[in-house]
DNA sequence: GATGAATGAGGGTTCATTCAT
DNA sequence: GATGAATGAACCCTCATTCAT
């Protein structure tokens, strides 16, 4: 049963020749791009053993090597999903001049990242959906830390009066839905998402601020 | 238990005796329940025919006596959404007094519409995600229409200048974006989503009229 | 088990009123039509109740008010044959002027009455070379007599001088298995020996009787 | 334990090792021995996979390794028996002494190569008589060469006057038709085609060429 | 007698997993 | 470590047969 994204091996810690420890990672990220690949084309349950190692040119018996069964390809497909939004996150606190260019640069970061991620998206979504087990890891691994970081943020922008919102907690999670609703959309077949997809953060950052009513007094 | 599409039949028109006809119209949609639940809880793949049946009652055999075959179980459940989905957009149509009581009473409507449906949003969304096929039905018949009709709307309010966006393709998208968004974090796993959903069709409201910039000049 | 053939019912026994009695044994022999149809086209295993039923016109039930099961249905095309045979026998006795002539009155009636029965044929053969219960009927009641009745004759005409032949019983062997020899090659797609039946009784007697060798001195 | 067709690999060529490739090979024709004997017992559609695969001593699932579906190893039984005729064929054009001998030569190896393959017959032809498709290969590859083998040889034989007759395409069926007609009473029961085997050609080498009509000068 | 919906055993086939090479 | 043939449980689906109407 091993578990997905391996860290990068630090040096003086080796089993085996570095080199065949390297070779090994690679392989293993080599199958595990094959199996993204595959399960997302035709979804976890419908993916064979058999056509993820032909997409990655090894034997079936060679899978095993480097995962304990099916499910543990899924997890190293979840590993990195939560890996990748882990690595948004951070990315989504570097400093930004106004609260505006803030939320912009940050829908615009989170966009972009999570369409680069379709397919990933798309191969572990279904499971997720599904699976208790996996949701629940997904959802405290990655939605949760999201929501409650955008809530803390809220919260805090508030109070100094940037925004202005009753309940911090729940519009932080219109703000994340609404990202991920445009994701779904676009899984769903909606390519308007994607054909816009530069306008798109400036709308939203806009819309999110703003709001649809007319100002009365301009701006 | 819910009855889906079918009409009620009319007295004069029968096929068959209408008793006989009205049992096989309850015995196929007593089958599309045990098919919602138990592929809500396993997805569509693991989903078994002898576990459907049993779910129903009925033996295996007899599901093919309402259904062509295990994917014609799917295109059943994905006529329930639709039809689900077509009613509440009629209903959203309904008159209201102003623009913010018309967008919350839609965006109410619709939210509790698909909590509602959350079992067959979890059964059906998964597939849908992988299947081409089926994906295109759906967005064709749910969500192309569901998009354009608050495309129009928009462009429309705009026009009388009731809302202000620069672009009411997009920003349809975000208010649908926002509600399937908020579902999907539901799915997910995000209970916070139906603990408070009293109260987070006003704060949406609120959000996506007023945006969350604080009004220098009060409101 | 009801068995094939009914004899037609002598007035005088009746059970239930004469004419529900025709009526059923009409609607039996329809039935029967409708196996040998649909067993030829697609073989005994392929063909399933329903298929005959509905060519019959009847409810799949119907059918057991009429057979016993599937397999007496087999037994009634069966029993139709080995009657057909039979008949065919029998006619082949009636008198003729030279031994030349007999033999090719025989032979012409035998591939004539098996012609029309070809489609029984084909339901049936292919049973018949498999099930063992199946094949040892058809081998007493129709084969058997038939070889043994050649057997007898040749024998009287070879005693008479009226043929030639060292062994009749093997002989009588080769008369019937070019005969059925000719059918099977019909069945299995040879359209010859349809397409010149006219004219192949008259070469067959030919052969048979004066071999192929040619004559030094002339006839 | 009989081996098919494959040709023997010639050493240079492999693909795999040469063993393995043995080893699958030996292990694909004893699979079809087993097919031949569990179809010839009970017919190809009451023949299970299940079935044949006991017989053969290995998985289900190891037949598919080997055999695209059910329907592949009856081509596989229907290549046997074609590569059979084949080989009979070729045997058959040896060179004879005198007609007669080239004659009885020619009907004795074609019953002997026919009885031997007994079982592949009742195996194949059930199912050459219903299904059309292999009904027409089979006749293709196996009936209609034999037959005009057999005119060919007829017409050149009558224009040197070795043989008499007006019509070698008709001639040549009926001797064929001879032919299988004794393989198929053999297979309906008629143990005295079997167990008098060994005089067998000699009175059907008589018959064909000299008739079952008594000579007048003597002979 | 006629109907056809319901039944459920059984069939062909797939595929995750193992293991000898 | 790599291979891929072998395994057999489990799936979807068919269809002969029953029986309430």
């Amino acid at each position: 049963m091993e578990s997905a994204s391996l860290p990068t091996p630090r040096p003086g810690i080796r089993r085996g020749s570095p080199i065949s420890v390297d070779r090994a990672r690679r392989r293993r990220e080599h199958i595990l791009d094959a199996a993204t690949e595959e399960i997302a084309a035709v979804g976890y349950q419908r993916a064979t053993i058999r056509a993820i190692a032909r997409r990655a040119g090894v034997a079936d018996g060679t899978i095993y090597n480097y995962f304990s069964d099916k499910s543990d390809l899924l997890l190293g497909l979840l590993g990195r999903l939560t890996e990748a939004e882990r690595r948004k996150i951070d990315l989504g606190q570097r400093p930004a001049s106004g609260f505006r260019e803030l939320l912009g640069a940050y829908l615009r970061h989170r966009l972009d990242t999570l369409r680069q991620r379709l397919e990933l998206l798309r191969a572990t979504w279904p499971e997720l959906l599904i699976d208790p087990e996996h949701r629940r890891d997904y959802y405290e691994q990655v939605l949760r830390p999201a929501t409650e970081l955008g809530e803390t943020l809220l919260a805090d922008l508030a109070a100094r009066g940037s925004v202005h919102t009753a309940d911090p907690a729940l519009a932080a999670r219109v703000v994340t839905a609404t990202i991920l609703g445009l994701i779904l959309q676009r899984l769903l077949g909606d390519e308007a998402v994607d054909e816009r997809r530069e306008e798109l953060p400036e709308i939203l950052t806009t819309i999110l601020l703003d709001g649809l009513r007319p100002r009365t007094g301009g701006r």
